[in-house]
DNA sequence: CATCGTTGATACAACGTTGTAAAGACGGCC
DNA sequence: GGCCGTCTTTACAACGTTGTATCAACGATG
């Protein structure tokens, strides 16, 4: 069993408290035996029970990020960023996946609580903006992404509406006109913005904006963009460009393209979004979206300190992180397209 | 402040302690009282204090998941089936990274102990078994991947032998006869074996072994895959295959061979280790051995399970895990090839 | 000398939960 | 009617920690 006060205090022959008072810094105490304290803490190598500090004090020293599913990259690389800020912080992490359905989101919130963190980090996919007013879970959270319309919580995200008439932007400048997007999605924010910025730049280009050149993704999955793109290649007069709602669209995309005897940047232009790892480094390199993933994780984690620190009553935050357009062959067509 | 037991057997009319028998299941409650409280959970929306559920049973209600990087593929796609397991033993999962670094991974191991964690699922990069043998940690401690040599600690993997055997004899049935193999590695365990798999399935094969084809790689990313694959392009006598210790690798000697105008794997055929979802998607897609994931990270949970639960003492336990070869364009050669 | 403030140490209660034991209610049996 | 066993509920203590109140010793002050 675990080493507690008790065993120390024995052990040092004072009271329970007074080792609790060395341990937590109290001024007050004889050096004599603060001395004699701190040799049985060294020796027994007492660790305090957080549980039961915690259920003192209040506070638990975890906070919760809550993600879809950590096999997507954007997750994973997130995760990491956002460990190693709370670690700055002295906050472990605990990490809650939703599998990007609506219930288990719902769930997740219901499960966090004061008694179990200090405050979470949430990536939503399918949630609505009333669980998160209906459920108050007591802590602070802090929104990544899909930003909650009406709930007065934190929110930090890209600017996805930019970003996405930035990408497409790109596309028309290396002057394709046929631009199809992948990604639609009836209940997700961050598709909607993301196509509204794909047609703000079909319209600042003067393009014409068939709806055939629009194809849904219910999952943001390689597979999904893999079916997607075949569709578009059904048509009778397929597209020039395609911009996809993420990288792994992307992949599947790119690999679809392949499949067909499409050249790609020549035939066929392609764009991502999120700038996974693996876009640097597939056939032809992804031209994506980098968002700053590092801001992202540290604004997340320091909005969190500030709230719970107890400043408690600014306004809830609206934070936009900085992004990139990285460009690579799937646009610029350098390629080094793989000899038959 | 949050619903208590306190405040729901108020509702109720009836004793804390009967609405904590109601929410345990506890058989013997008046079908009367039964609604009764069950009506006040509802209407409170009570959710049990873990922290003090825990104090009182002992347990911690997390185990911890220790990890070189969460934004490598495997990792991620691992945390995420661990996190899986876990929450059906109800139980929390605390995500550490050491980044691969021998420092961290003590460190991380020092600051796990029974008030925090009740077990452990350890990926351990640079760790000696010393390490492990010095600072008992006081709590169930399962590795993974790497066999800690002496120490009487519970392993969960594959057999690597024999998987890089698998595929390097896989290499040699396609008529390959000059294999290179790219990430040896001084201190990995894991990469010792790998080694010796290989040389086993050339020795079986009655081919040369010459050391020029057996590259170092120091970190298992894309960027080393590359670099490596140049190395070995460099070479009088380039060989025309190559099995890699880990996907991450053959992703980065995938794109290198490209960029020099070889063909994969009429050229030169490639194996990988892991199967990342991406490796599936890749051009060419990537012949890799496949572990069962969901079975280590079932194993795992299990095994710590058993052991919190233990009276039972059981002996350390060695347990190895499925993995099939999955054979790709990357070696089977009827690979989409992207035309120039 | 009485009083006061400072320093130092401790006992006790409390956080929310559950295991233990004991007490109460009920029916069936002799 | 007395006794026993089964069902049902409750009071109490305990998990390890810390905040509050209390107490004791001491020197300084009036």
């Amino acid at each position: 069993m675990a080493v507690t006060l008790k065993d120390v205090a024995t052990l040092a022959g004072v009271s329970v408290k007074t080792v609790s008072n060395v341990v937590n810094g109290y001024a007050f105490v004889k050096a004599e035996n603060r001395r004699r304290v701190e040799e049985a803490l060294a020796a027994t190598g007492y660790r305090p029970n957080m549980g039961a500090r915690n259920l003192r004090r209040g506070r638990t020293g975890f906070i919760a990020l809550v993600v879809p599913e950590l096999s997507i990259p954007y997750f994973g690389e997130l995760a990491g960023l956002v460990i190693a800020a709370a670690q700055r912080q002295d906050w472990s992490v605990l990490i809650e996946e939703t599998r990007g359905t609506r219930d288990r989101e719902r769930d997740s919130l219901a499960s966090l609580g004061p008694h179990l963190v200090d405050g979470a980090i949430v990536s939503p996919e399918a949630l609505a903006a009333d669980d998160l007013t209906q459920h108050d879970p007591g802590i602070p959270l802090v929104l990544l992404g899909e930003h909650a319309m009406n709930a007065p919580i934190d929110h930090v995200a890209i600017d996805n509406v930019l970003a996405a008439r930035t990408a497409v932007g790109h596309l028309v400048d290396i002057g394709r006109r046929r631009i199809a997007a992948i990604g639609q999605h009836p209940r997700r924010g961050t598709a909607a913005q993301r196509l509204a910025g794909y047609r703000a730049a079909l319209t600042d280009a003067g393009l014409q904006q068939p709806a055939e050149l629009v194809v849904p993704a219910l999952n943001y999955h390689r597979k999904e963009g893999a079916a997607a793109m075949a569709q578009l290649m059904r048509l009778r007069r397929p597209p020039d460009a395609v911009f996809c709602f993420n990288d792994l669209l992307a992949a599947g995309a790119l690999r679809t393209a392949a499949e067909h005897g499409l050249r790609v940047p020549a035939d066929i232009a392609i764009v991502g979004f999120d700038n996974n790892e693996e876009s640097a480094y597939s056939l032809p390199s992804l031209t994506t979206i980098a968002p700053d993933k590092a801001a992202i994780a540290d604004t997340a984690v320091d909005l969190i300190r500030r709230r719970v620190a107890g400043d408690a009553a600014f306004p809830p935050q609206d934070i936009q992180t900085p992004f990139a357009l990285e460009i690579r062959e799937s646009t610029i067509g350098s390629a080094p397209a793989i000899p038959r």
